[in-house]
DNA sequence: GGCTGGCTTTGACATGGATCAAAAGCTGGC
DNA sequence: GCCAGCTTTTGATCCATGTCAAAGCCAGCC
């Protein structure tokens, strides 16, 4: 590895967690057995069964992880980008990958070996702390996730996503840029690419957003609020009802009154 | 506290993991800071939302983790019980519970106050090592309900169920004790009541099982494996099939040849 | 420019699974 | 043993979402 590269990974590193404030020797030891790895897209990252060699960060482009039935049928999971890492959660179970991870464009990562994270682990409590909350997170947006897919309709996981990327306190108009292909997001929302499609139309015919090809334009983004807020958008539906309550969905929907 | 409980409760913390292995002083420490909480049938031990105060750790009884929609669907996420721990995740978010948890049955649980446990972590890298094994875990179960939601029809979730419990490599015939309410069970599984009701029907017609009340005979369990392999439970679904592929759908059925 | 291949939209249709409503089954209490 | 309050089953019906197929659209390429 060349000298320039390996003090911009040095202090890339230090600039993303968990991997910020690691001390001098055990930077070292990550830089010195970090490799970079260029994926062409649609080239696969790692397969679903294979053991856990490490963690790769993702420098540019987009790591799609999903799952794949043998039927063919594929569930998007979530989608790597910028200085997002990939596999934290599996270095610990000893255990195989639980997804597959492919490029969906030109990709380039950072791949840090298993054992020098290990070993790490074992120098650094701080190191441990940080990368255990970075694993929390990841568990707190799978929740987030199945708590969308399970609790709301189509349209709304819809409008919930056009809005992730938004100000919790933004107010009125906003534009949205879909950065993938409609049919991956599609995935990501537990949808077909032909259902979302009419999603973006109702929600388009009814002047909530206008779609000009990538480009969503929200006119009112407490429109938007307010459709989740207060359920337009569906059917109640009820998984069970075992103790019925009724109760606010607390984190999709940012707490702002419009 | 009386002393012949806390002796019981540090005994009963080493047996389970992430506690298993602390030093005599966090030992002492837990203990000394740990409450015992009796939860009747029904009762809430903590709200989605609320500041997350600690970590419980179940006893006996069954304690069920949901999320509500405001319009008072439920989707459970796990049940805990024997001696599983509840709310390590959101520990170290500094965040609040990302879900409700209820008593199913009269339950009774220990709690470990939050800043007992990081004043553990900061003394024990063993510990923190520990608990991120215990955090990763419960992430790959999630992970591998998500696939199942994702990728399974409803029939075949019931079957993949049905055999969770199972030897990996149990031959022949089994019987499977529903030790929760069916619409508990079915809530877990993303079903209504109703339908999870009409699945085991038609699967004790096609003769893969019989329902006798809670009591699940199955005469065949290698007939089950072979239902979810060559998938006769579904219409080819597919979410997106954007990078088309087909693979095996790994861990979600056994890997044993019947 | 005009082709080629990959996205995206639309249409017509099928269906899994949800809803609503009511009848059975159970179970614990008196 | 019987009632009250549940859980579970069943039936009838509806609808959100998936499926299949074909047509547009758009971008890169020669």
């Amino acid at each position: 590895m060349l000298i320039t590269q390996a003090i911009d990974l040095k202090s890339f590193l230090a600039g993303i967690e968990p991997y910020a404030g690691l001390g001098a020797e055990d930077s070292a030891r990550l830089v010195d057995a970090a490799r970079i790895v260029h994926l062409e897209r649609g080239m696969s990252l790692f397969e679903q069964g294979q053991p856990c060699a490490g963690v790769h960060i993702v420098l540019s482009g987009q790591i799609k992880l999903a799952f794949y039935s043998p039927h063919g049928a594929e569930k998007i999971i979530a989608i790597a980008t910028n200085r997002q890492g990939v596999g934290e959660e599996c270095l610990f179970l000893g255990q195989d990958y639980p997804f597959h991870a492919d490029a969906l464009v030109d990709s380039t990562l950072i791949f840090l070996p298993r054992q020098a994270l290990i070993d790490c682990l074992e120098n650094s409590r701080h190191f441990v702390q940080r990368l255990m909350k970075c694993i929390a997170e990841k568990f707190h947006h799978l929740l987030l996730d199945v708590e969308a897919a399970s609790l709301l309709t189509g349209s709304e996981r819809v409008v919930e996503y056009l809005m992730r990327d938004l100000d919790d306190v933004a107010q009125g108009p906003a534009v949205v840029e879909l950065n993938m292909a409609k049919s991956v997001i599609a995935s990501r929302l537990s949808l077909t690419q032909e259902h979302f499609s009419r999603l973006l139309r109702q929600l388009s015919d009814s002047g909530m957003i206008a779609v000009e090809g990538r480009q969503i334009q929200i006119p009112d983004v407490c429109r938007m609020r307010q459709y989740l807020a207060s359920g337009e958008g569906h059917a109640v539906n009820r998984l069970g009802r075992s103790a019925g309550r009724g109760r606010a969905t607390s984190e999709l929907l940012g707490a702002v009154a419009c």
